[in-house]
DNA sequence: GCATTCAGATTACAGGCGTAATCGTACTGC
DNA sequence: GCAGTACGATTACGCCTGTAATCTGAATGC
């Protein structure tokens, strides 16, 4: 098993994270590099997963080109090859090419029917909203 | 196989609608009620999906609650049960909650960063932000 | 009446996913 | 040196999903 270089390799297929890799992903994007011990320290406690159970996780995602591994004696280090910003931003674009047509401001509205927004997202959104005018 | 009167039933359990399920709702909410045969005129030539798939569809669709049939002679006439709207917001709030800690300011930011908003999605946001604060 | 068609019900199968157990090997501690 | 531990690799298995084929019975057309 050699380290991975390819940034963009799982993003760019059609290869999709599953939902119990995404919070191997998580575990990952927010300290890494990490053994499987360590991100089972970080995940099995909440997700009442067993050390087996995020191995698999880590190997299929090595397989899917999302995590790069560095030999640590005889165990690996794992580090996300995708930015998390860059998964998020995919997933959310999916999400409205799906159900939105492509076009986001149904999705705000939607948000905005179920009060979802507090008034700092008000606020925040209003503020990008100037930047984006200028 | 009885007509369900239950509105809510899929959106508040565990049931999941799948990607495919998903296109045979999208049929049904822009028309129905429809039989198997309308839904696979609607859909199998660009999904490239023949009939016995959109039955097992429709068949699941039922089991999970999202869809009600009504008898018409010995086929049937399937309706959704659950609004679009319904749906597109808990996939909305979903994604928000899973990538997002459950705050949408965050996921607007990626979609502004990603271009895919557009002058009239901004202008939109703007006027529902004025609404808002009303 | 019989053959054909139609429709839902049932079955099929491969791959993905979730959650492991198990295997084989190397390392560590006594 | 040996037993125990740790680790990746491999295997396991049930359920879900995608995309059907097939079965069965009723309706239709000739």
């Amino acid at each position: 098993m050699t380290t991975r270089t390819d940034n963009d390799h799982a993003e760019t297929g059609a290869e999709r994270i599953s939902d119990a890799e995404h919070a191997v992903m998580e575990a990952l994007w927010k300290r890494s590099p990490q053994t499987a011990a360590e991100v089972c320290e970080s995940v099995c406690k909440e997700r009442g997963w067993s050390i087996p159970t995020v191995k698999t996780l880590l190997s299929r995602l090595v397989q899917k080109g999302a995590l790069a591994t560095q030999p640590d004696g005889r165990r690996y280090l794992y580090t996300p090859l995708i930015a998390r910003s860059a998964y998020v931003g995919t997933e959310s674009k999916r999400l409205v090419e799906r159900l939105f047509g492509g076009r986001a401001a149904p999705l705000f509205a939607h948000l905005a029917q179920a009060e979802a927004l507090s008034e700092d997202d008000i606020a925040e959104i209003e503020r990008l909203l100037r930047e984006m005018k200028k």
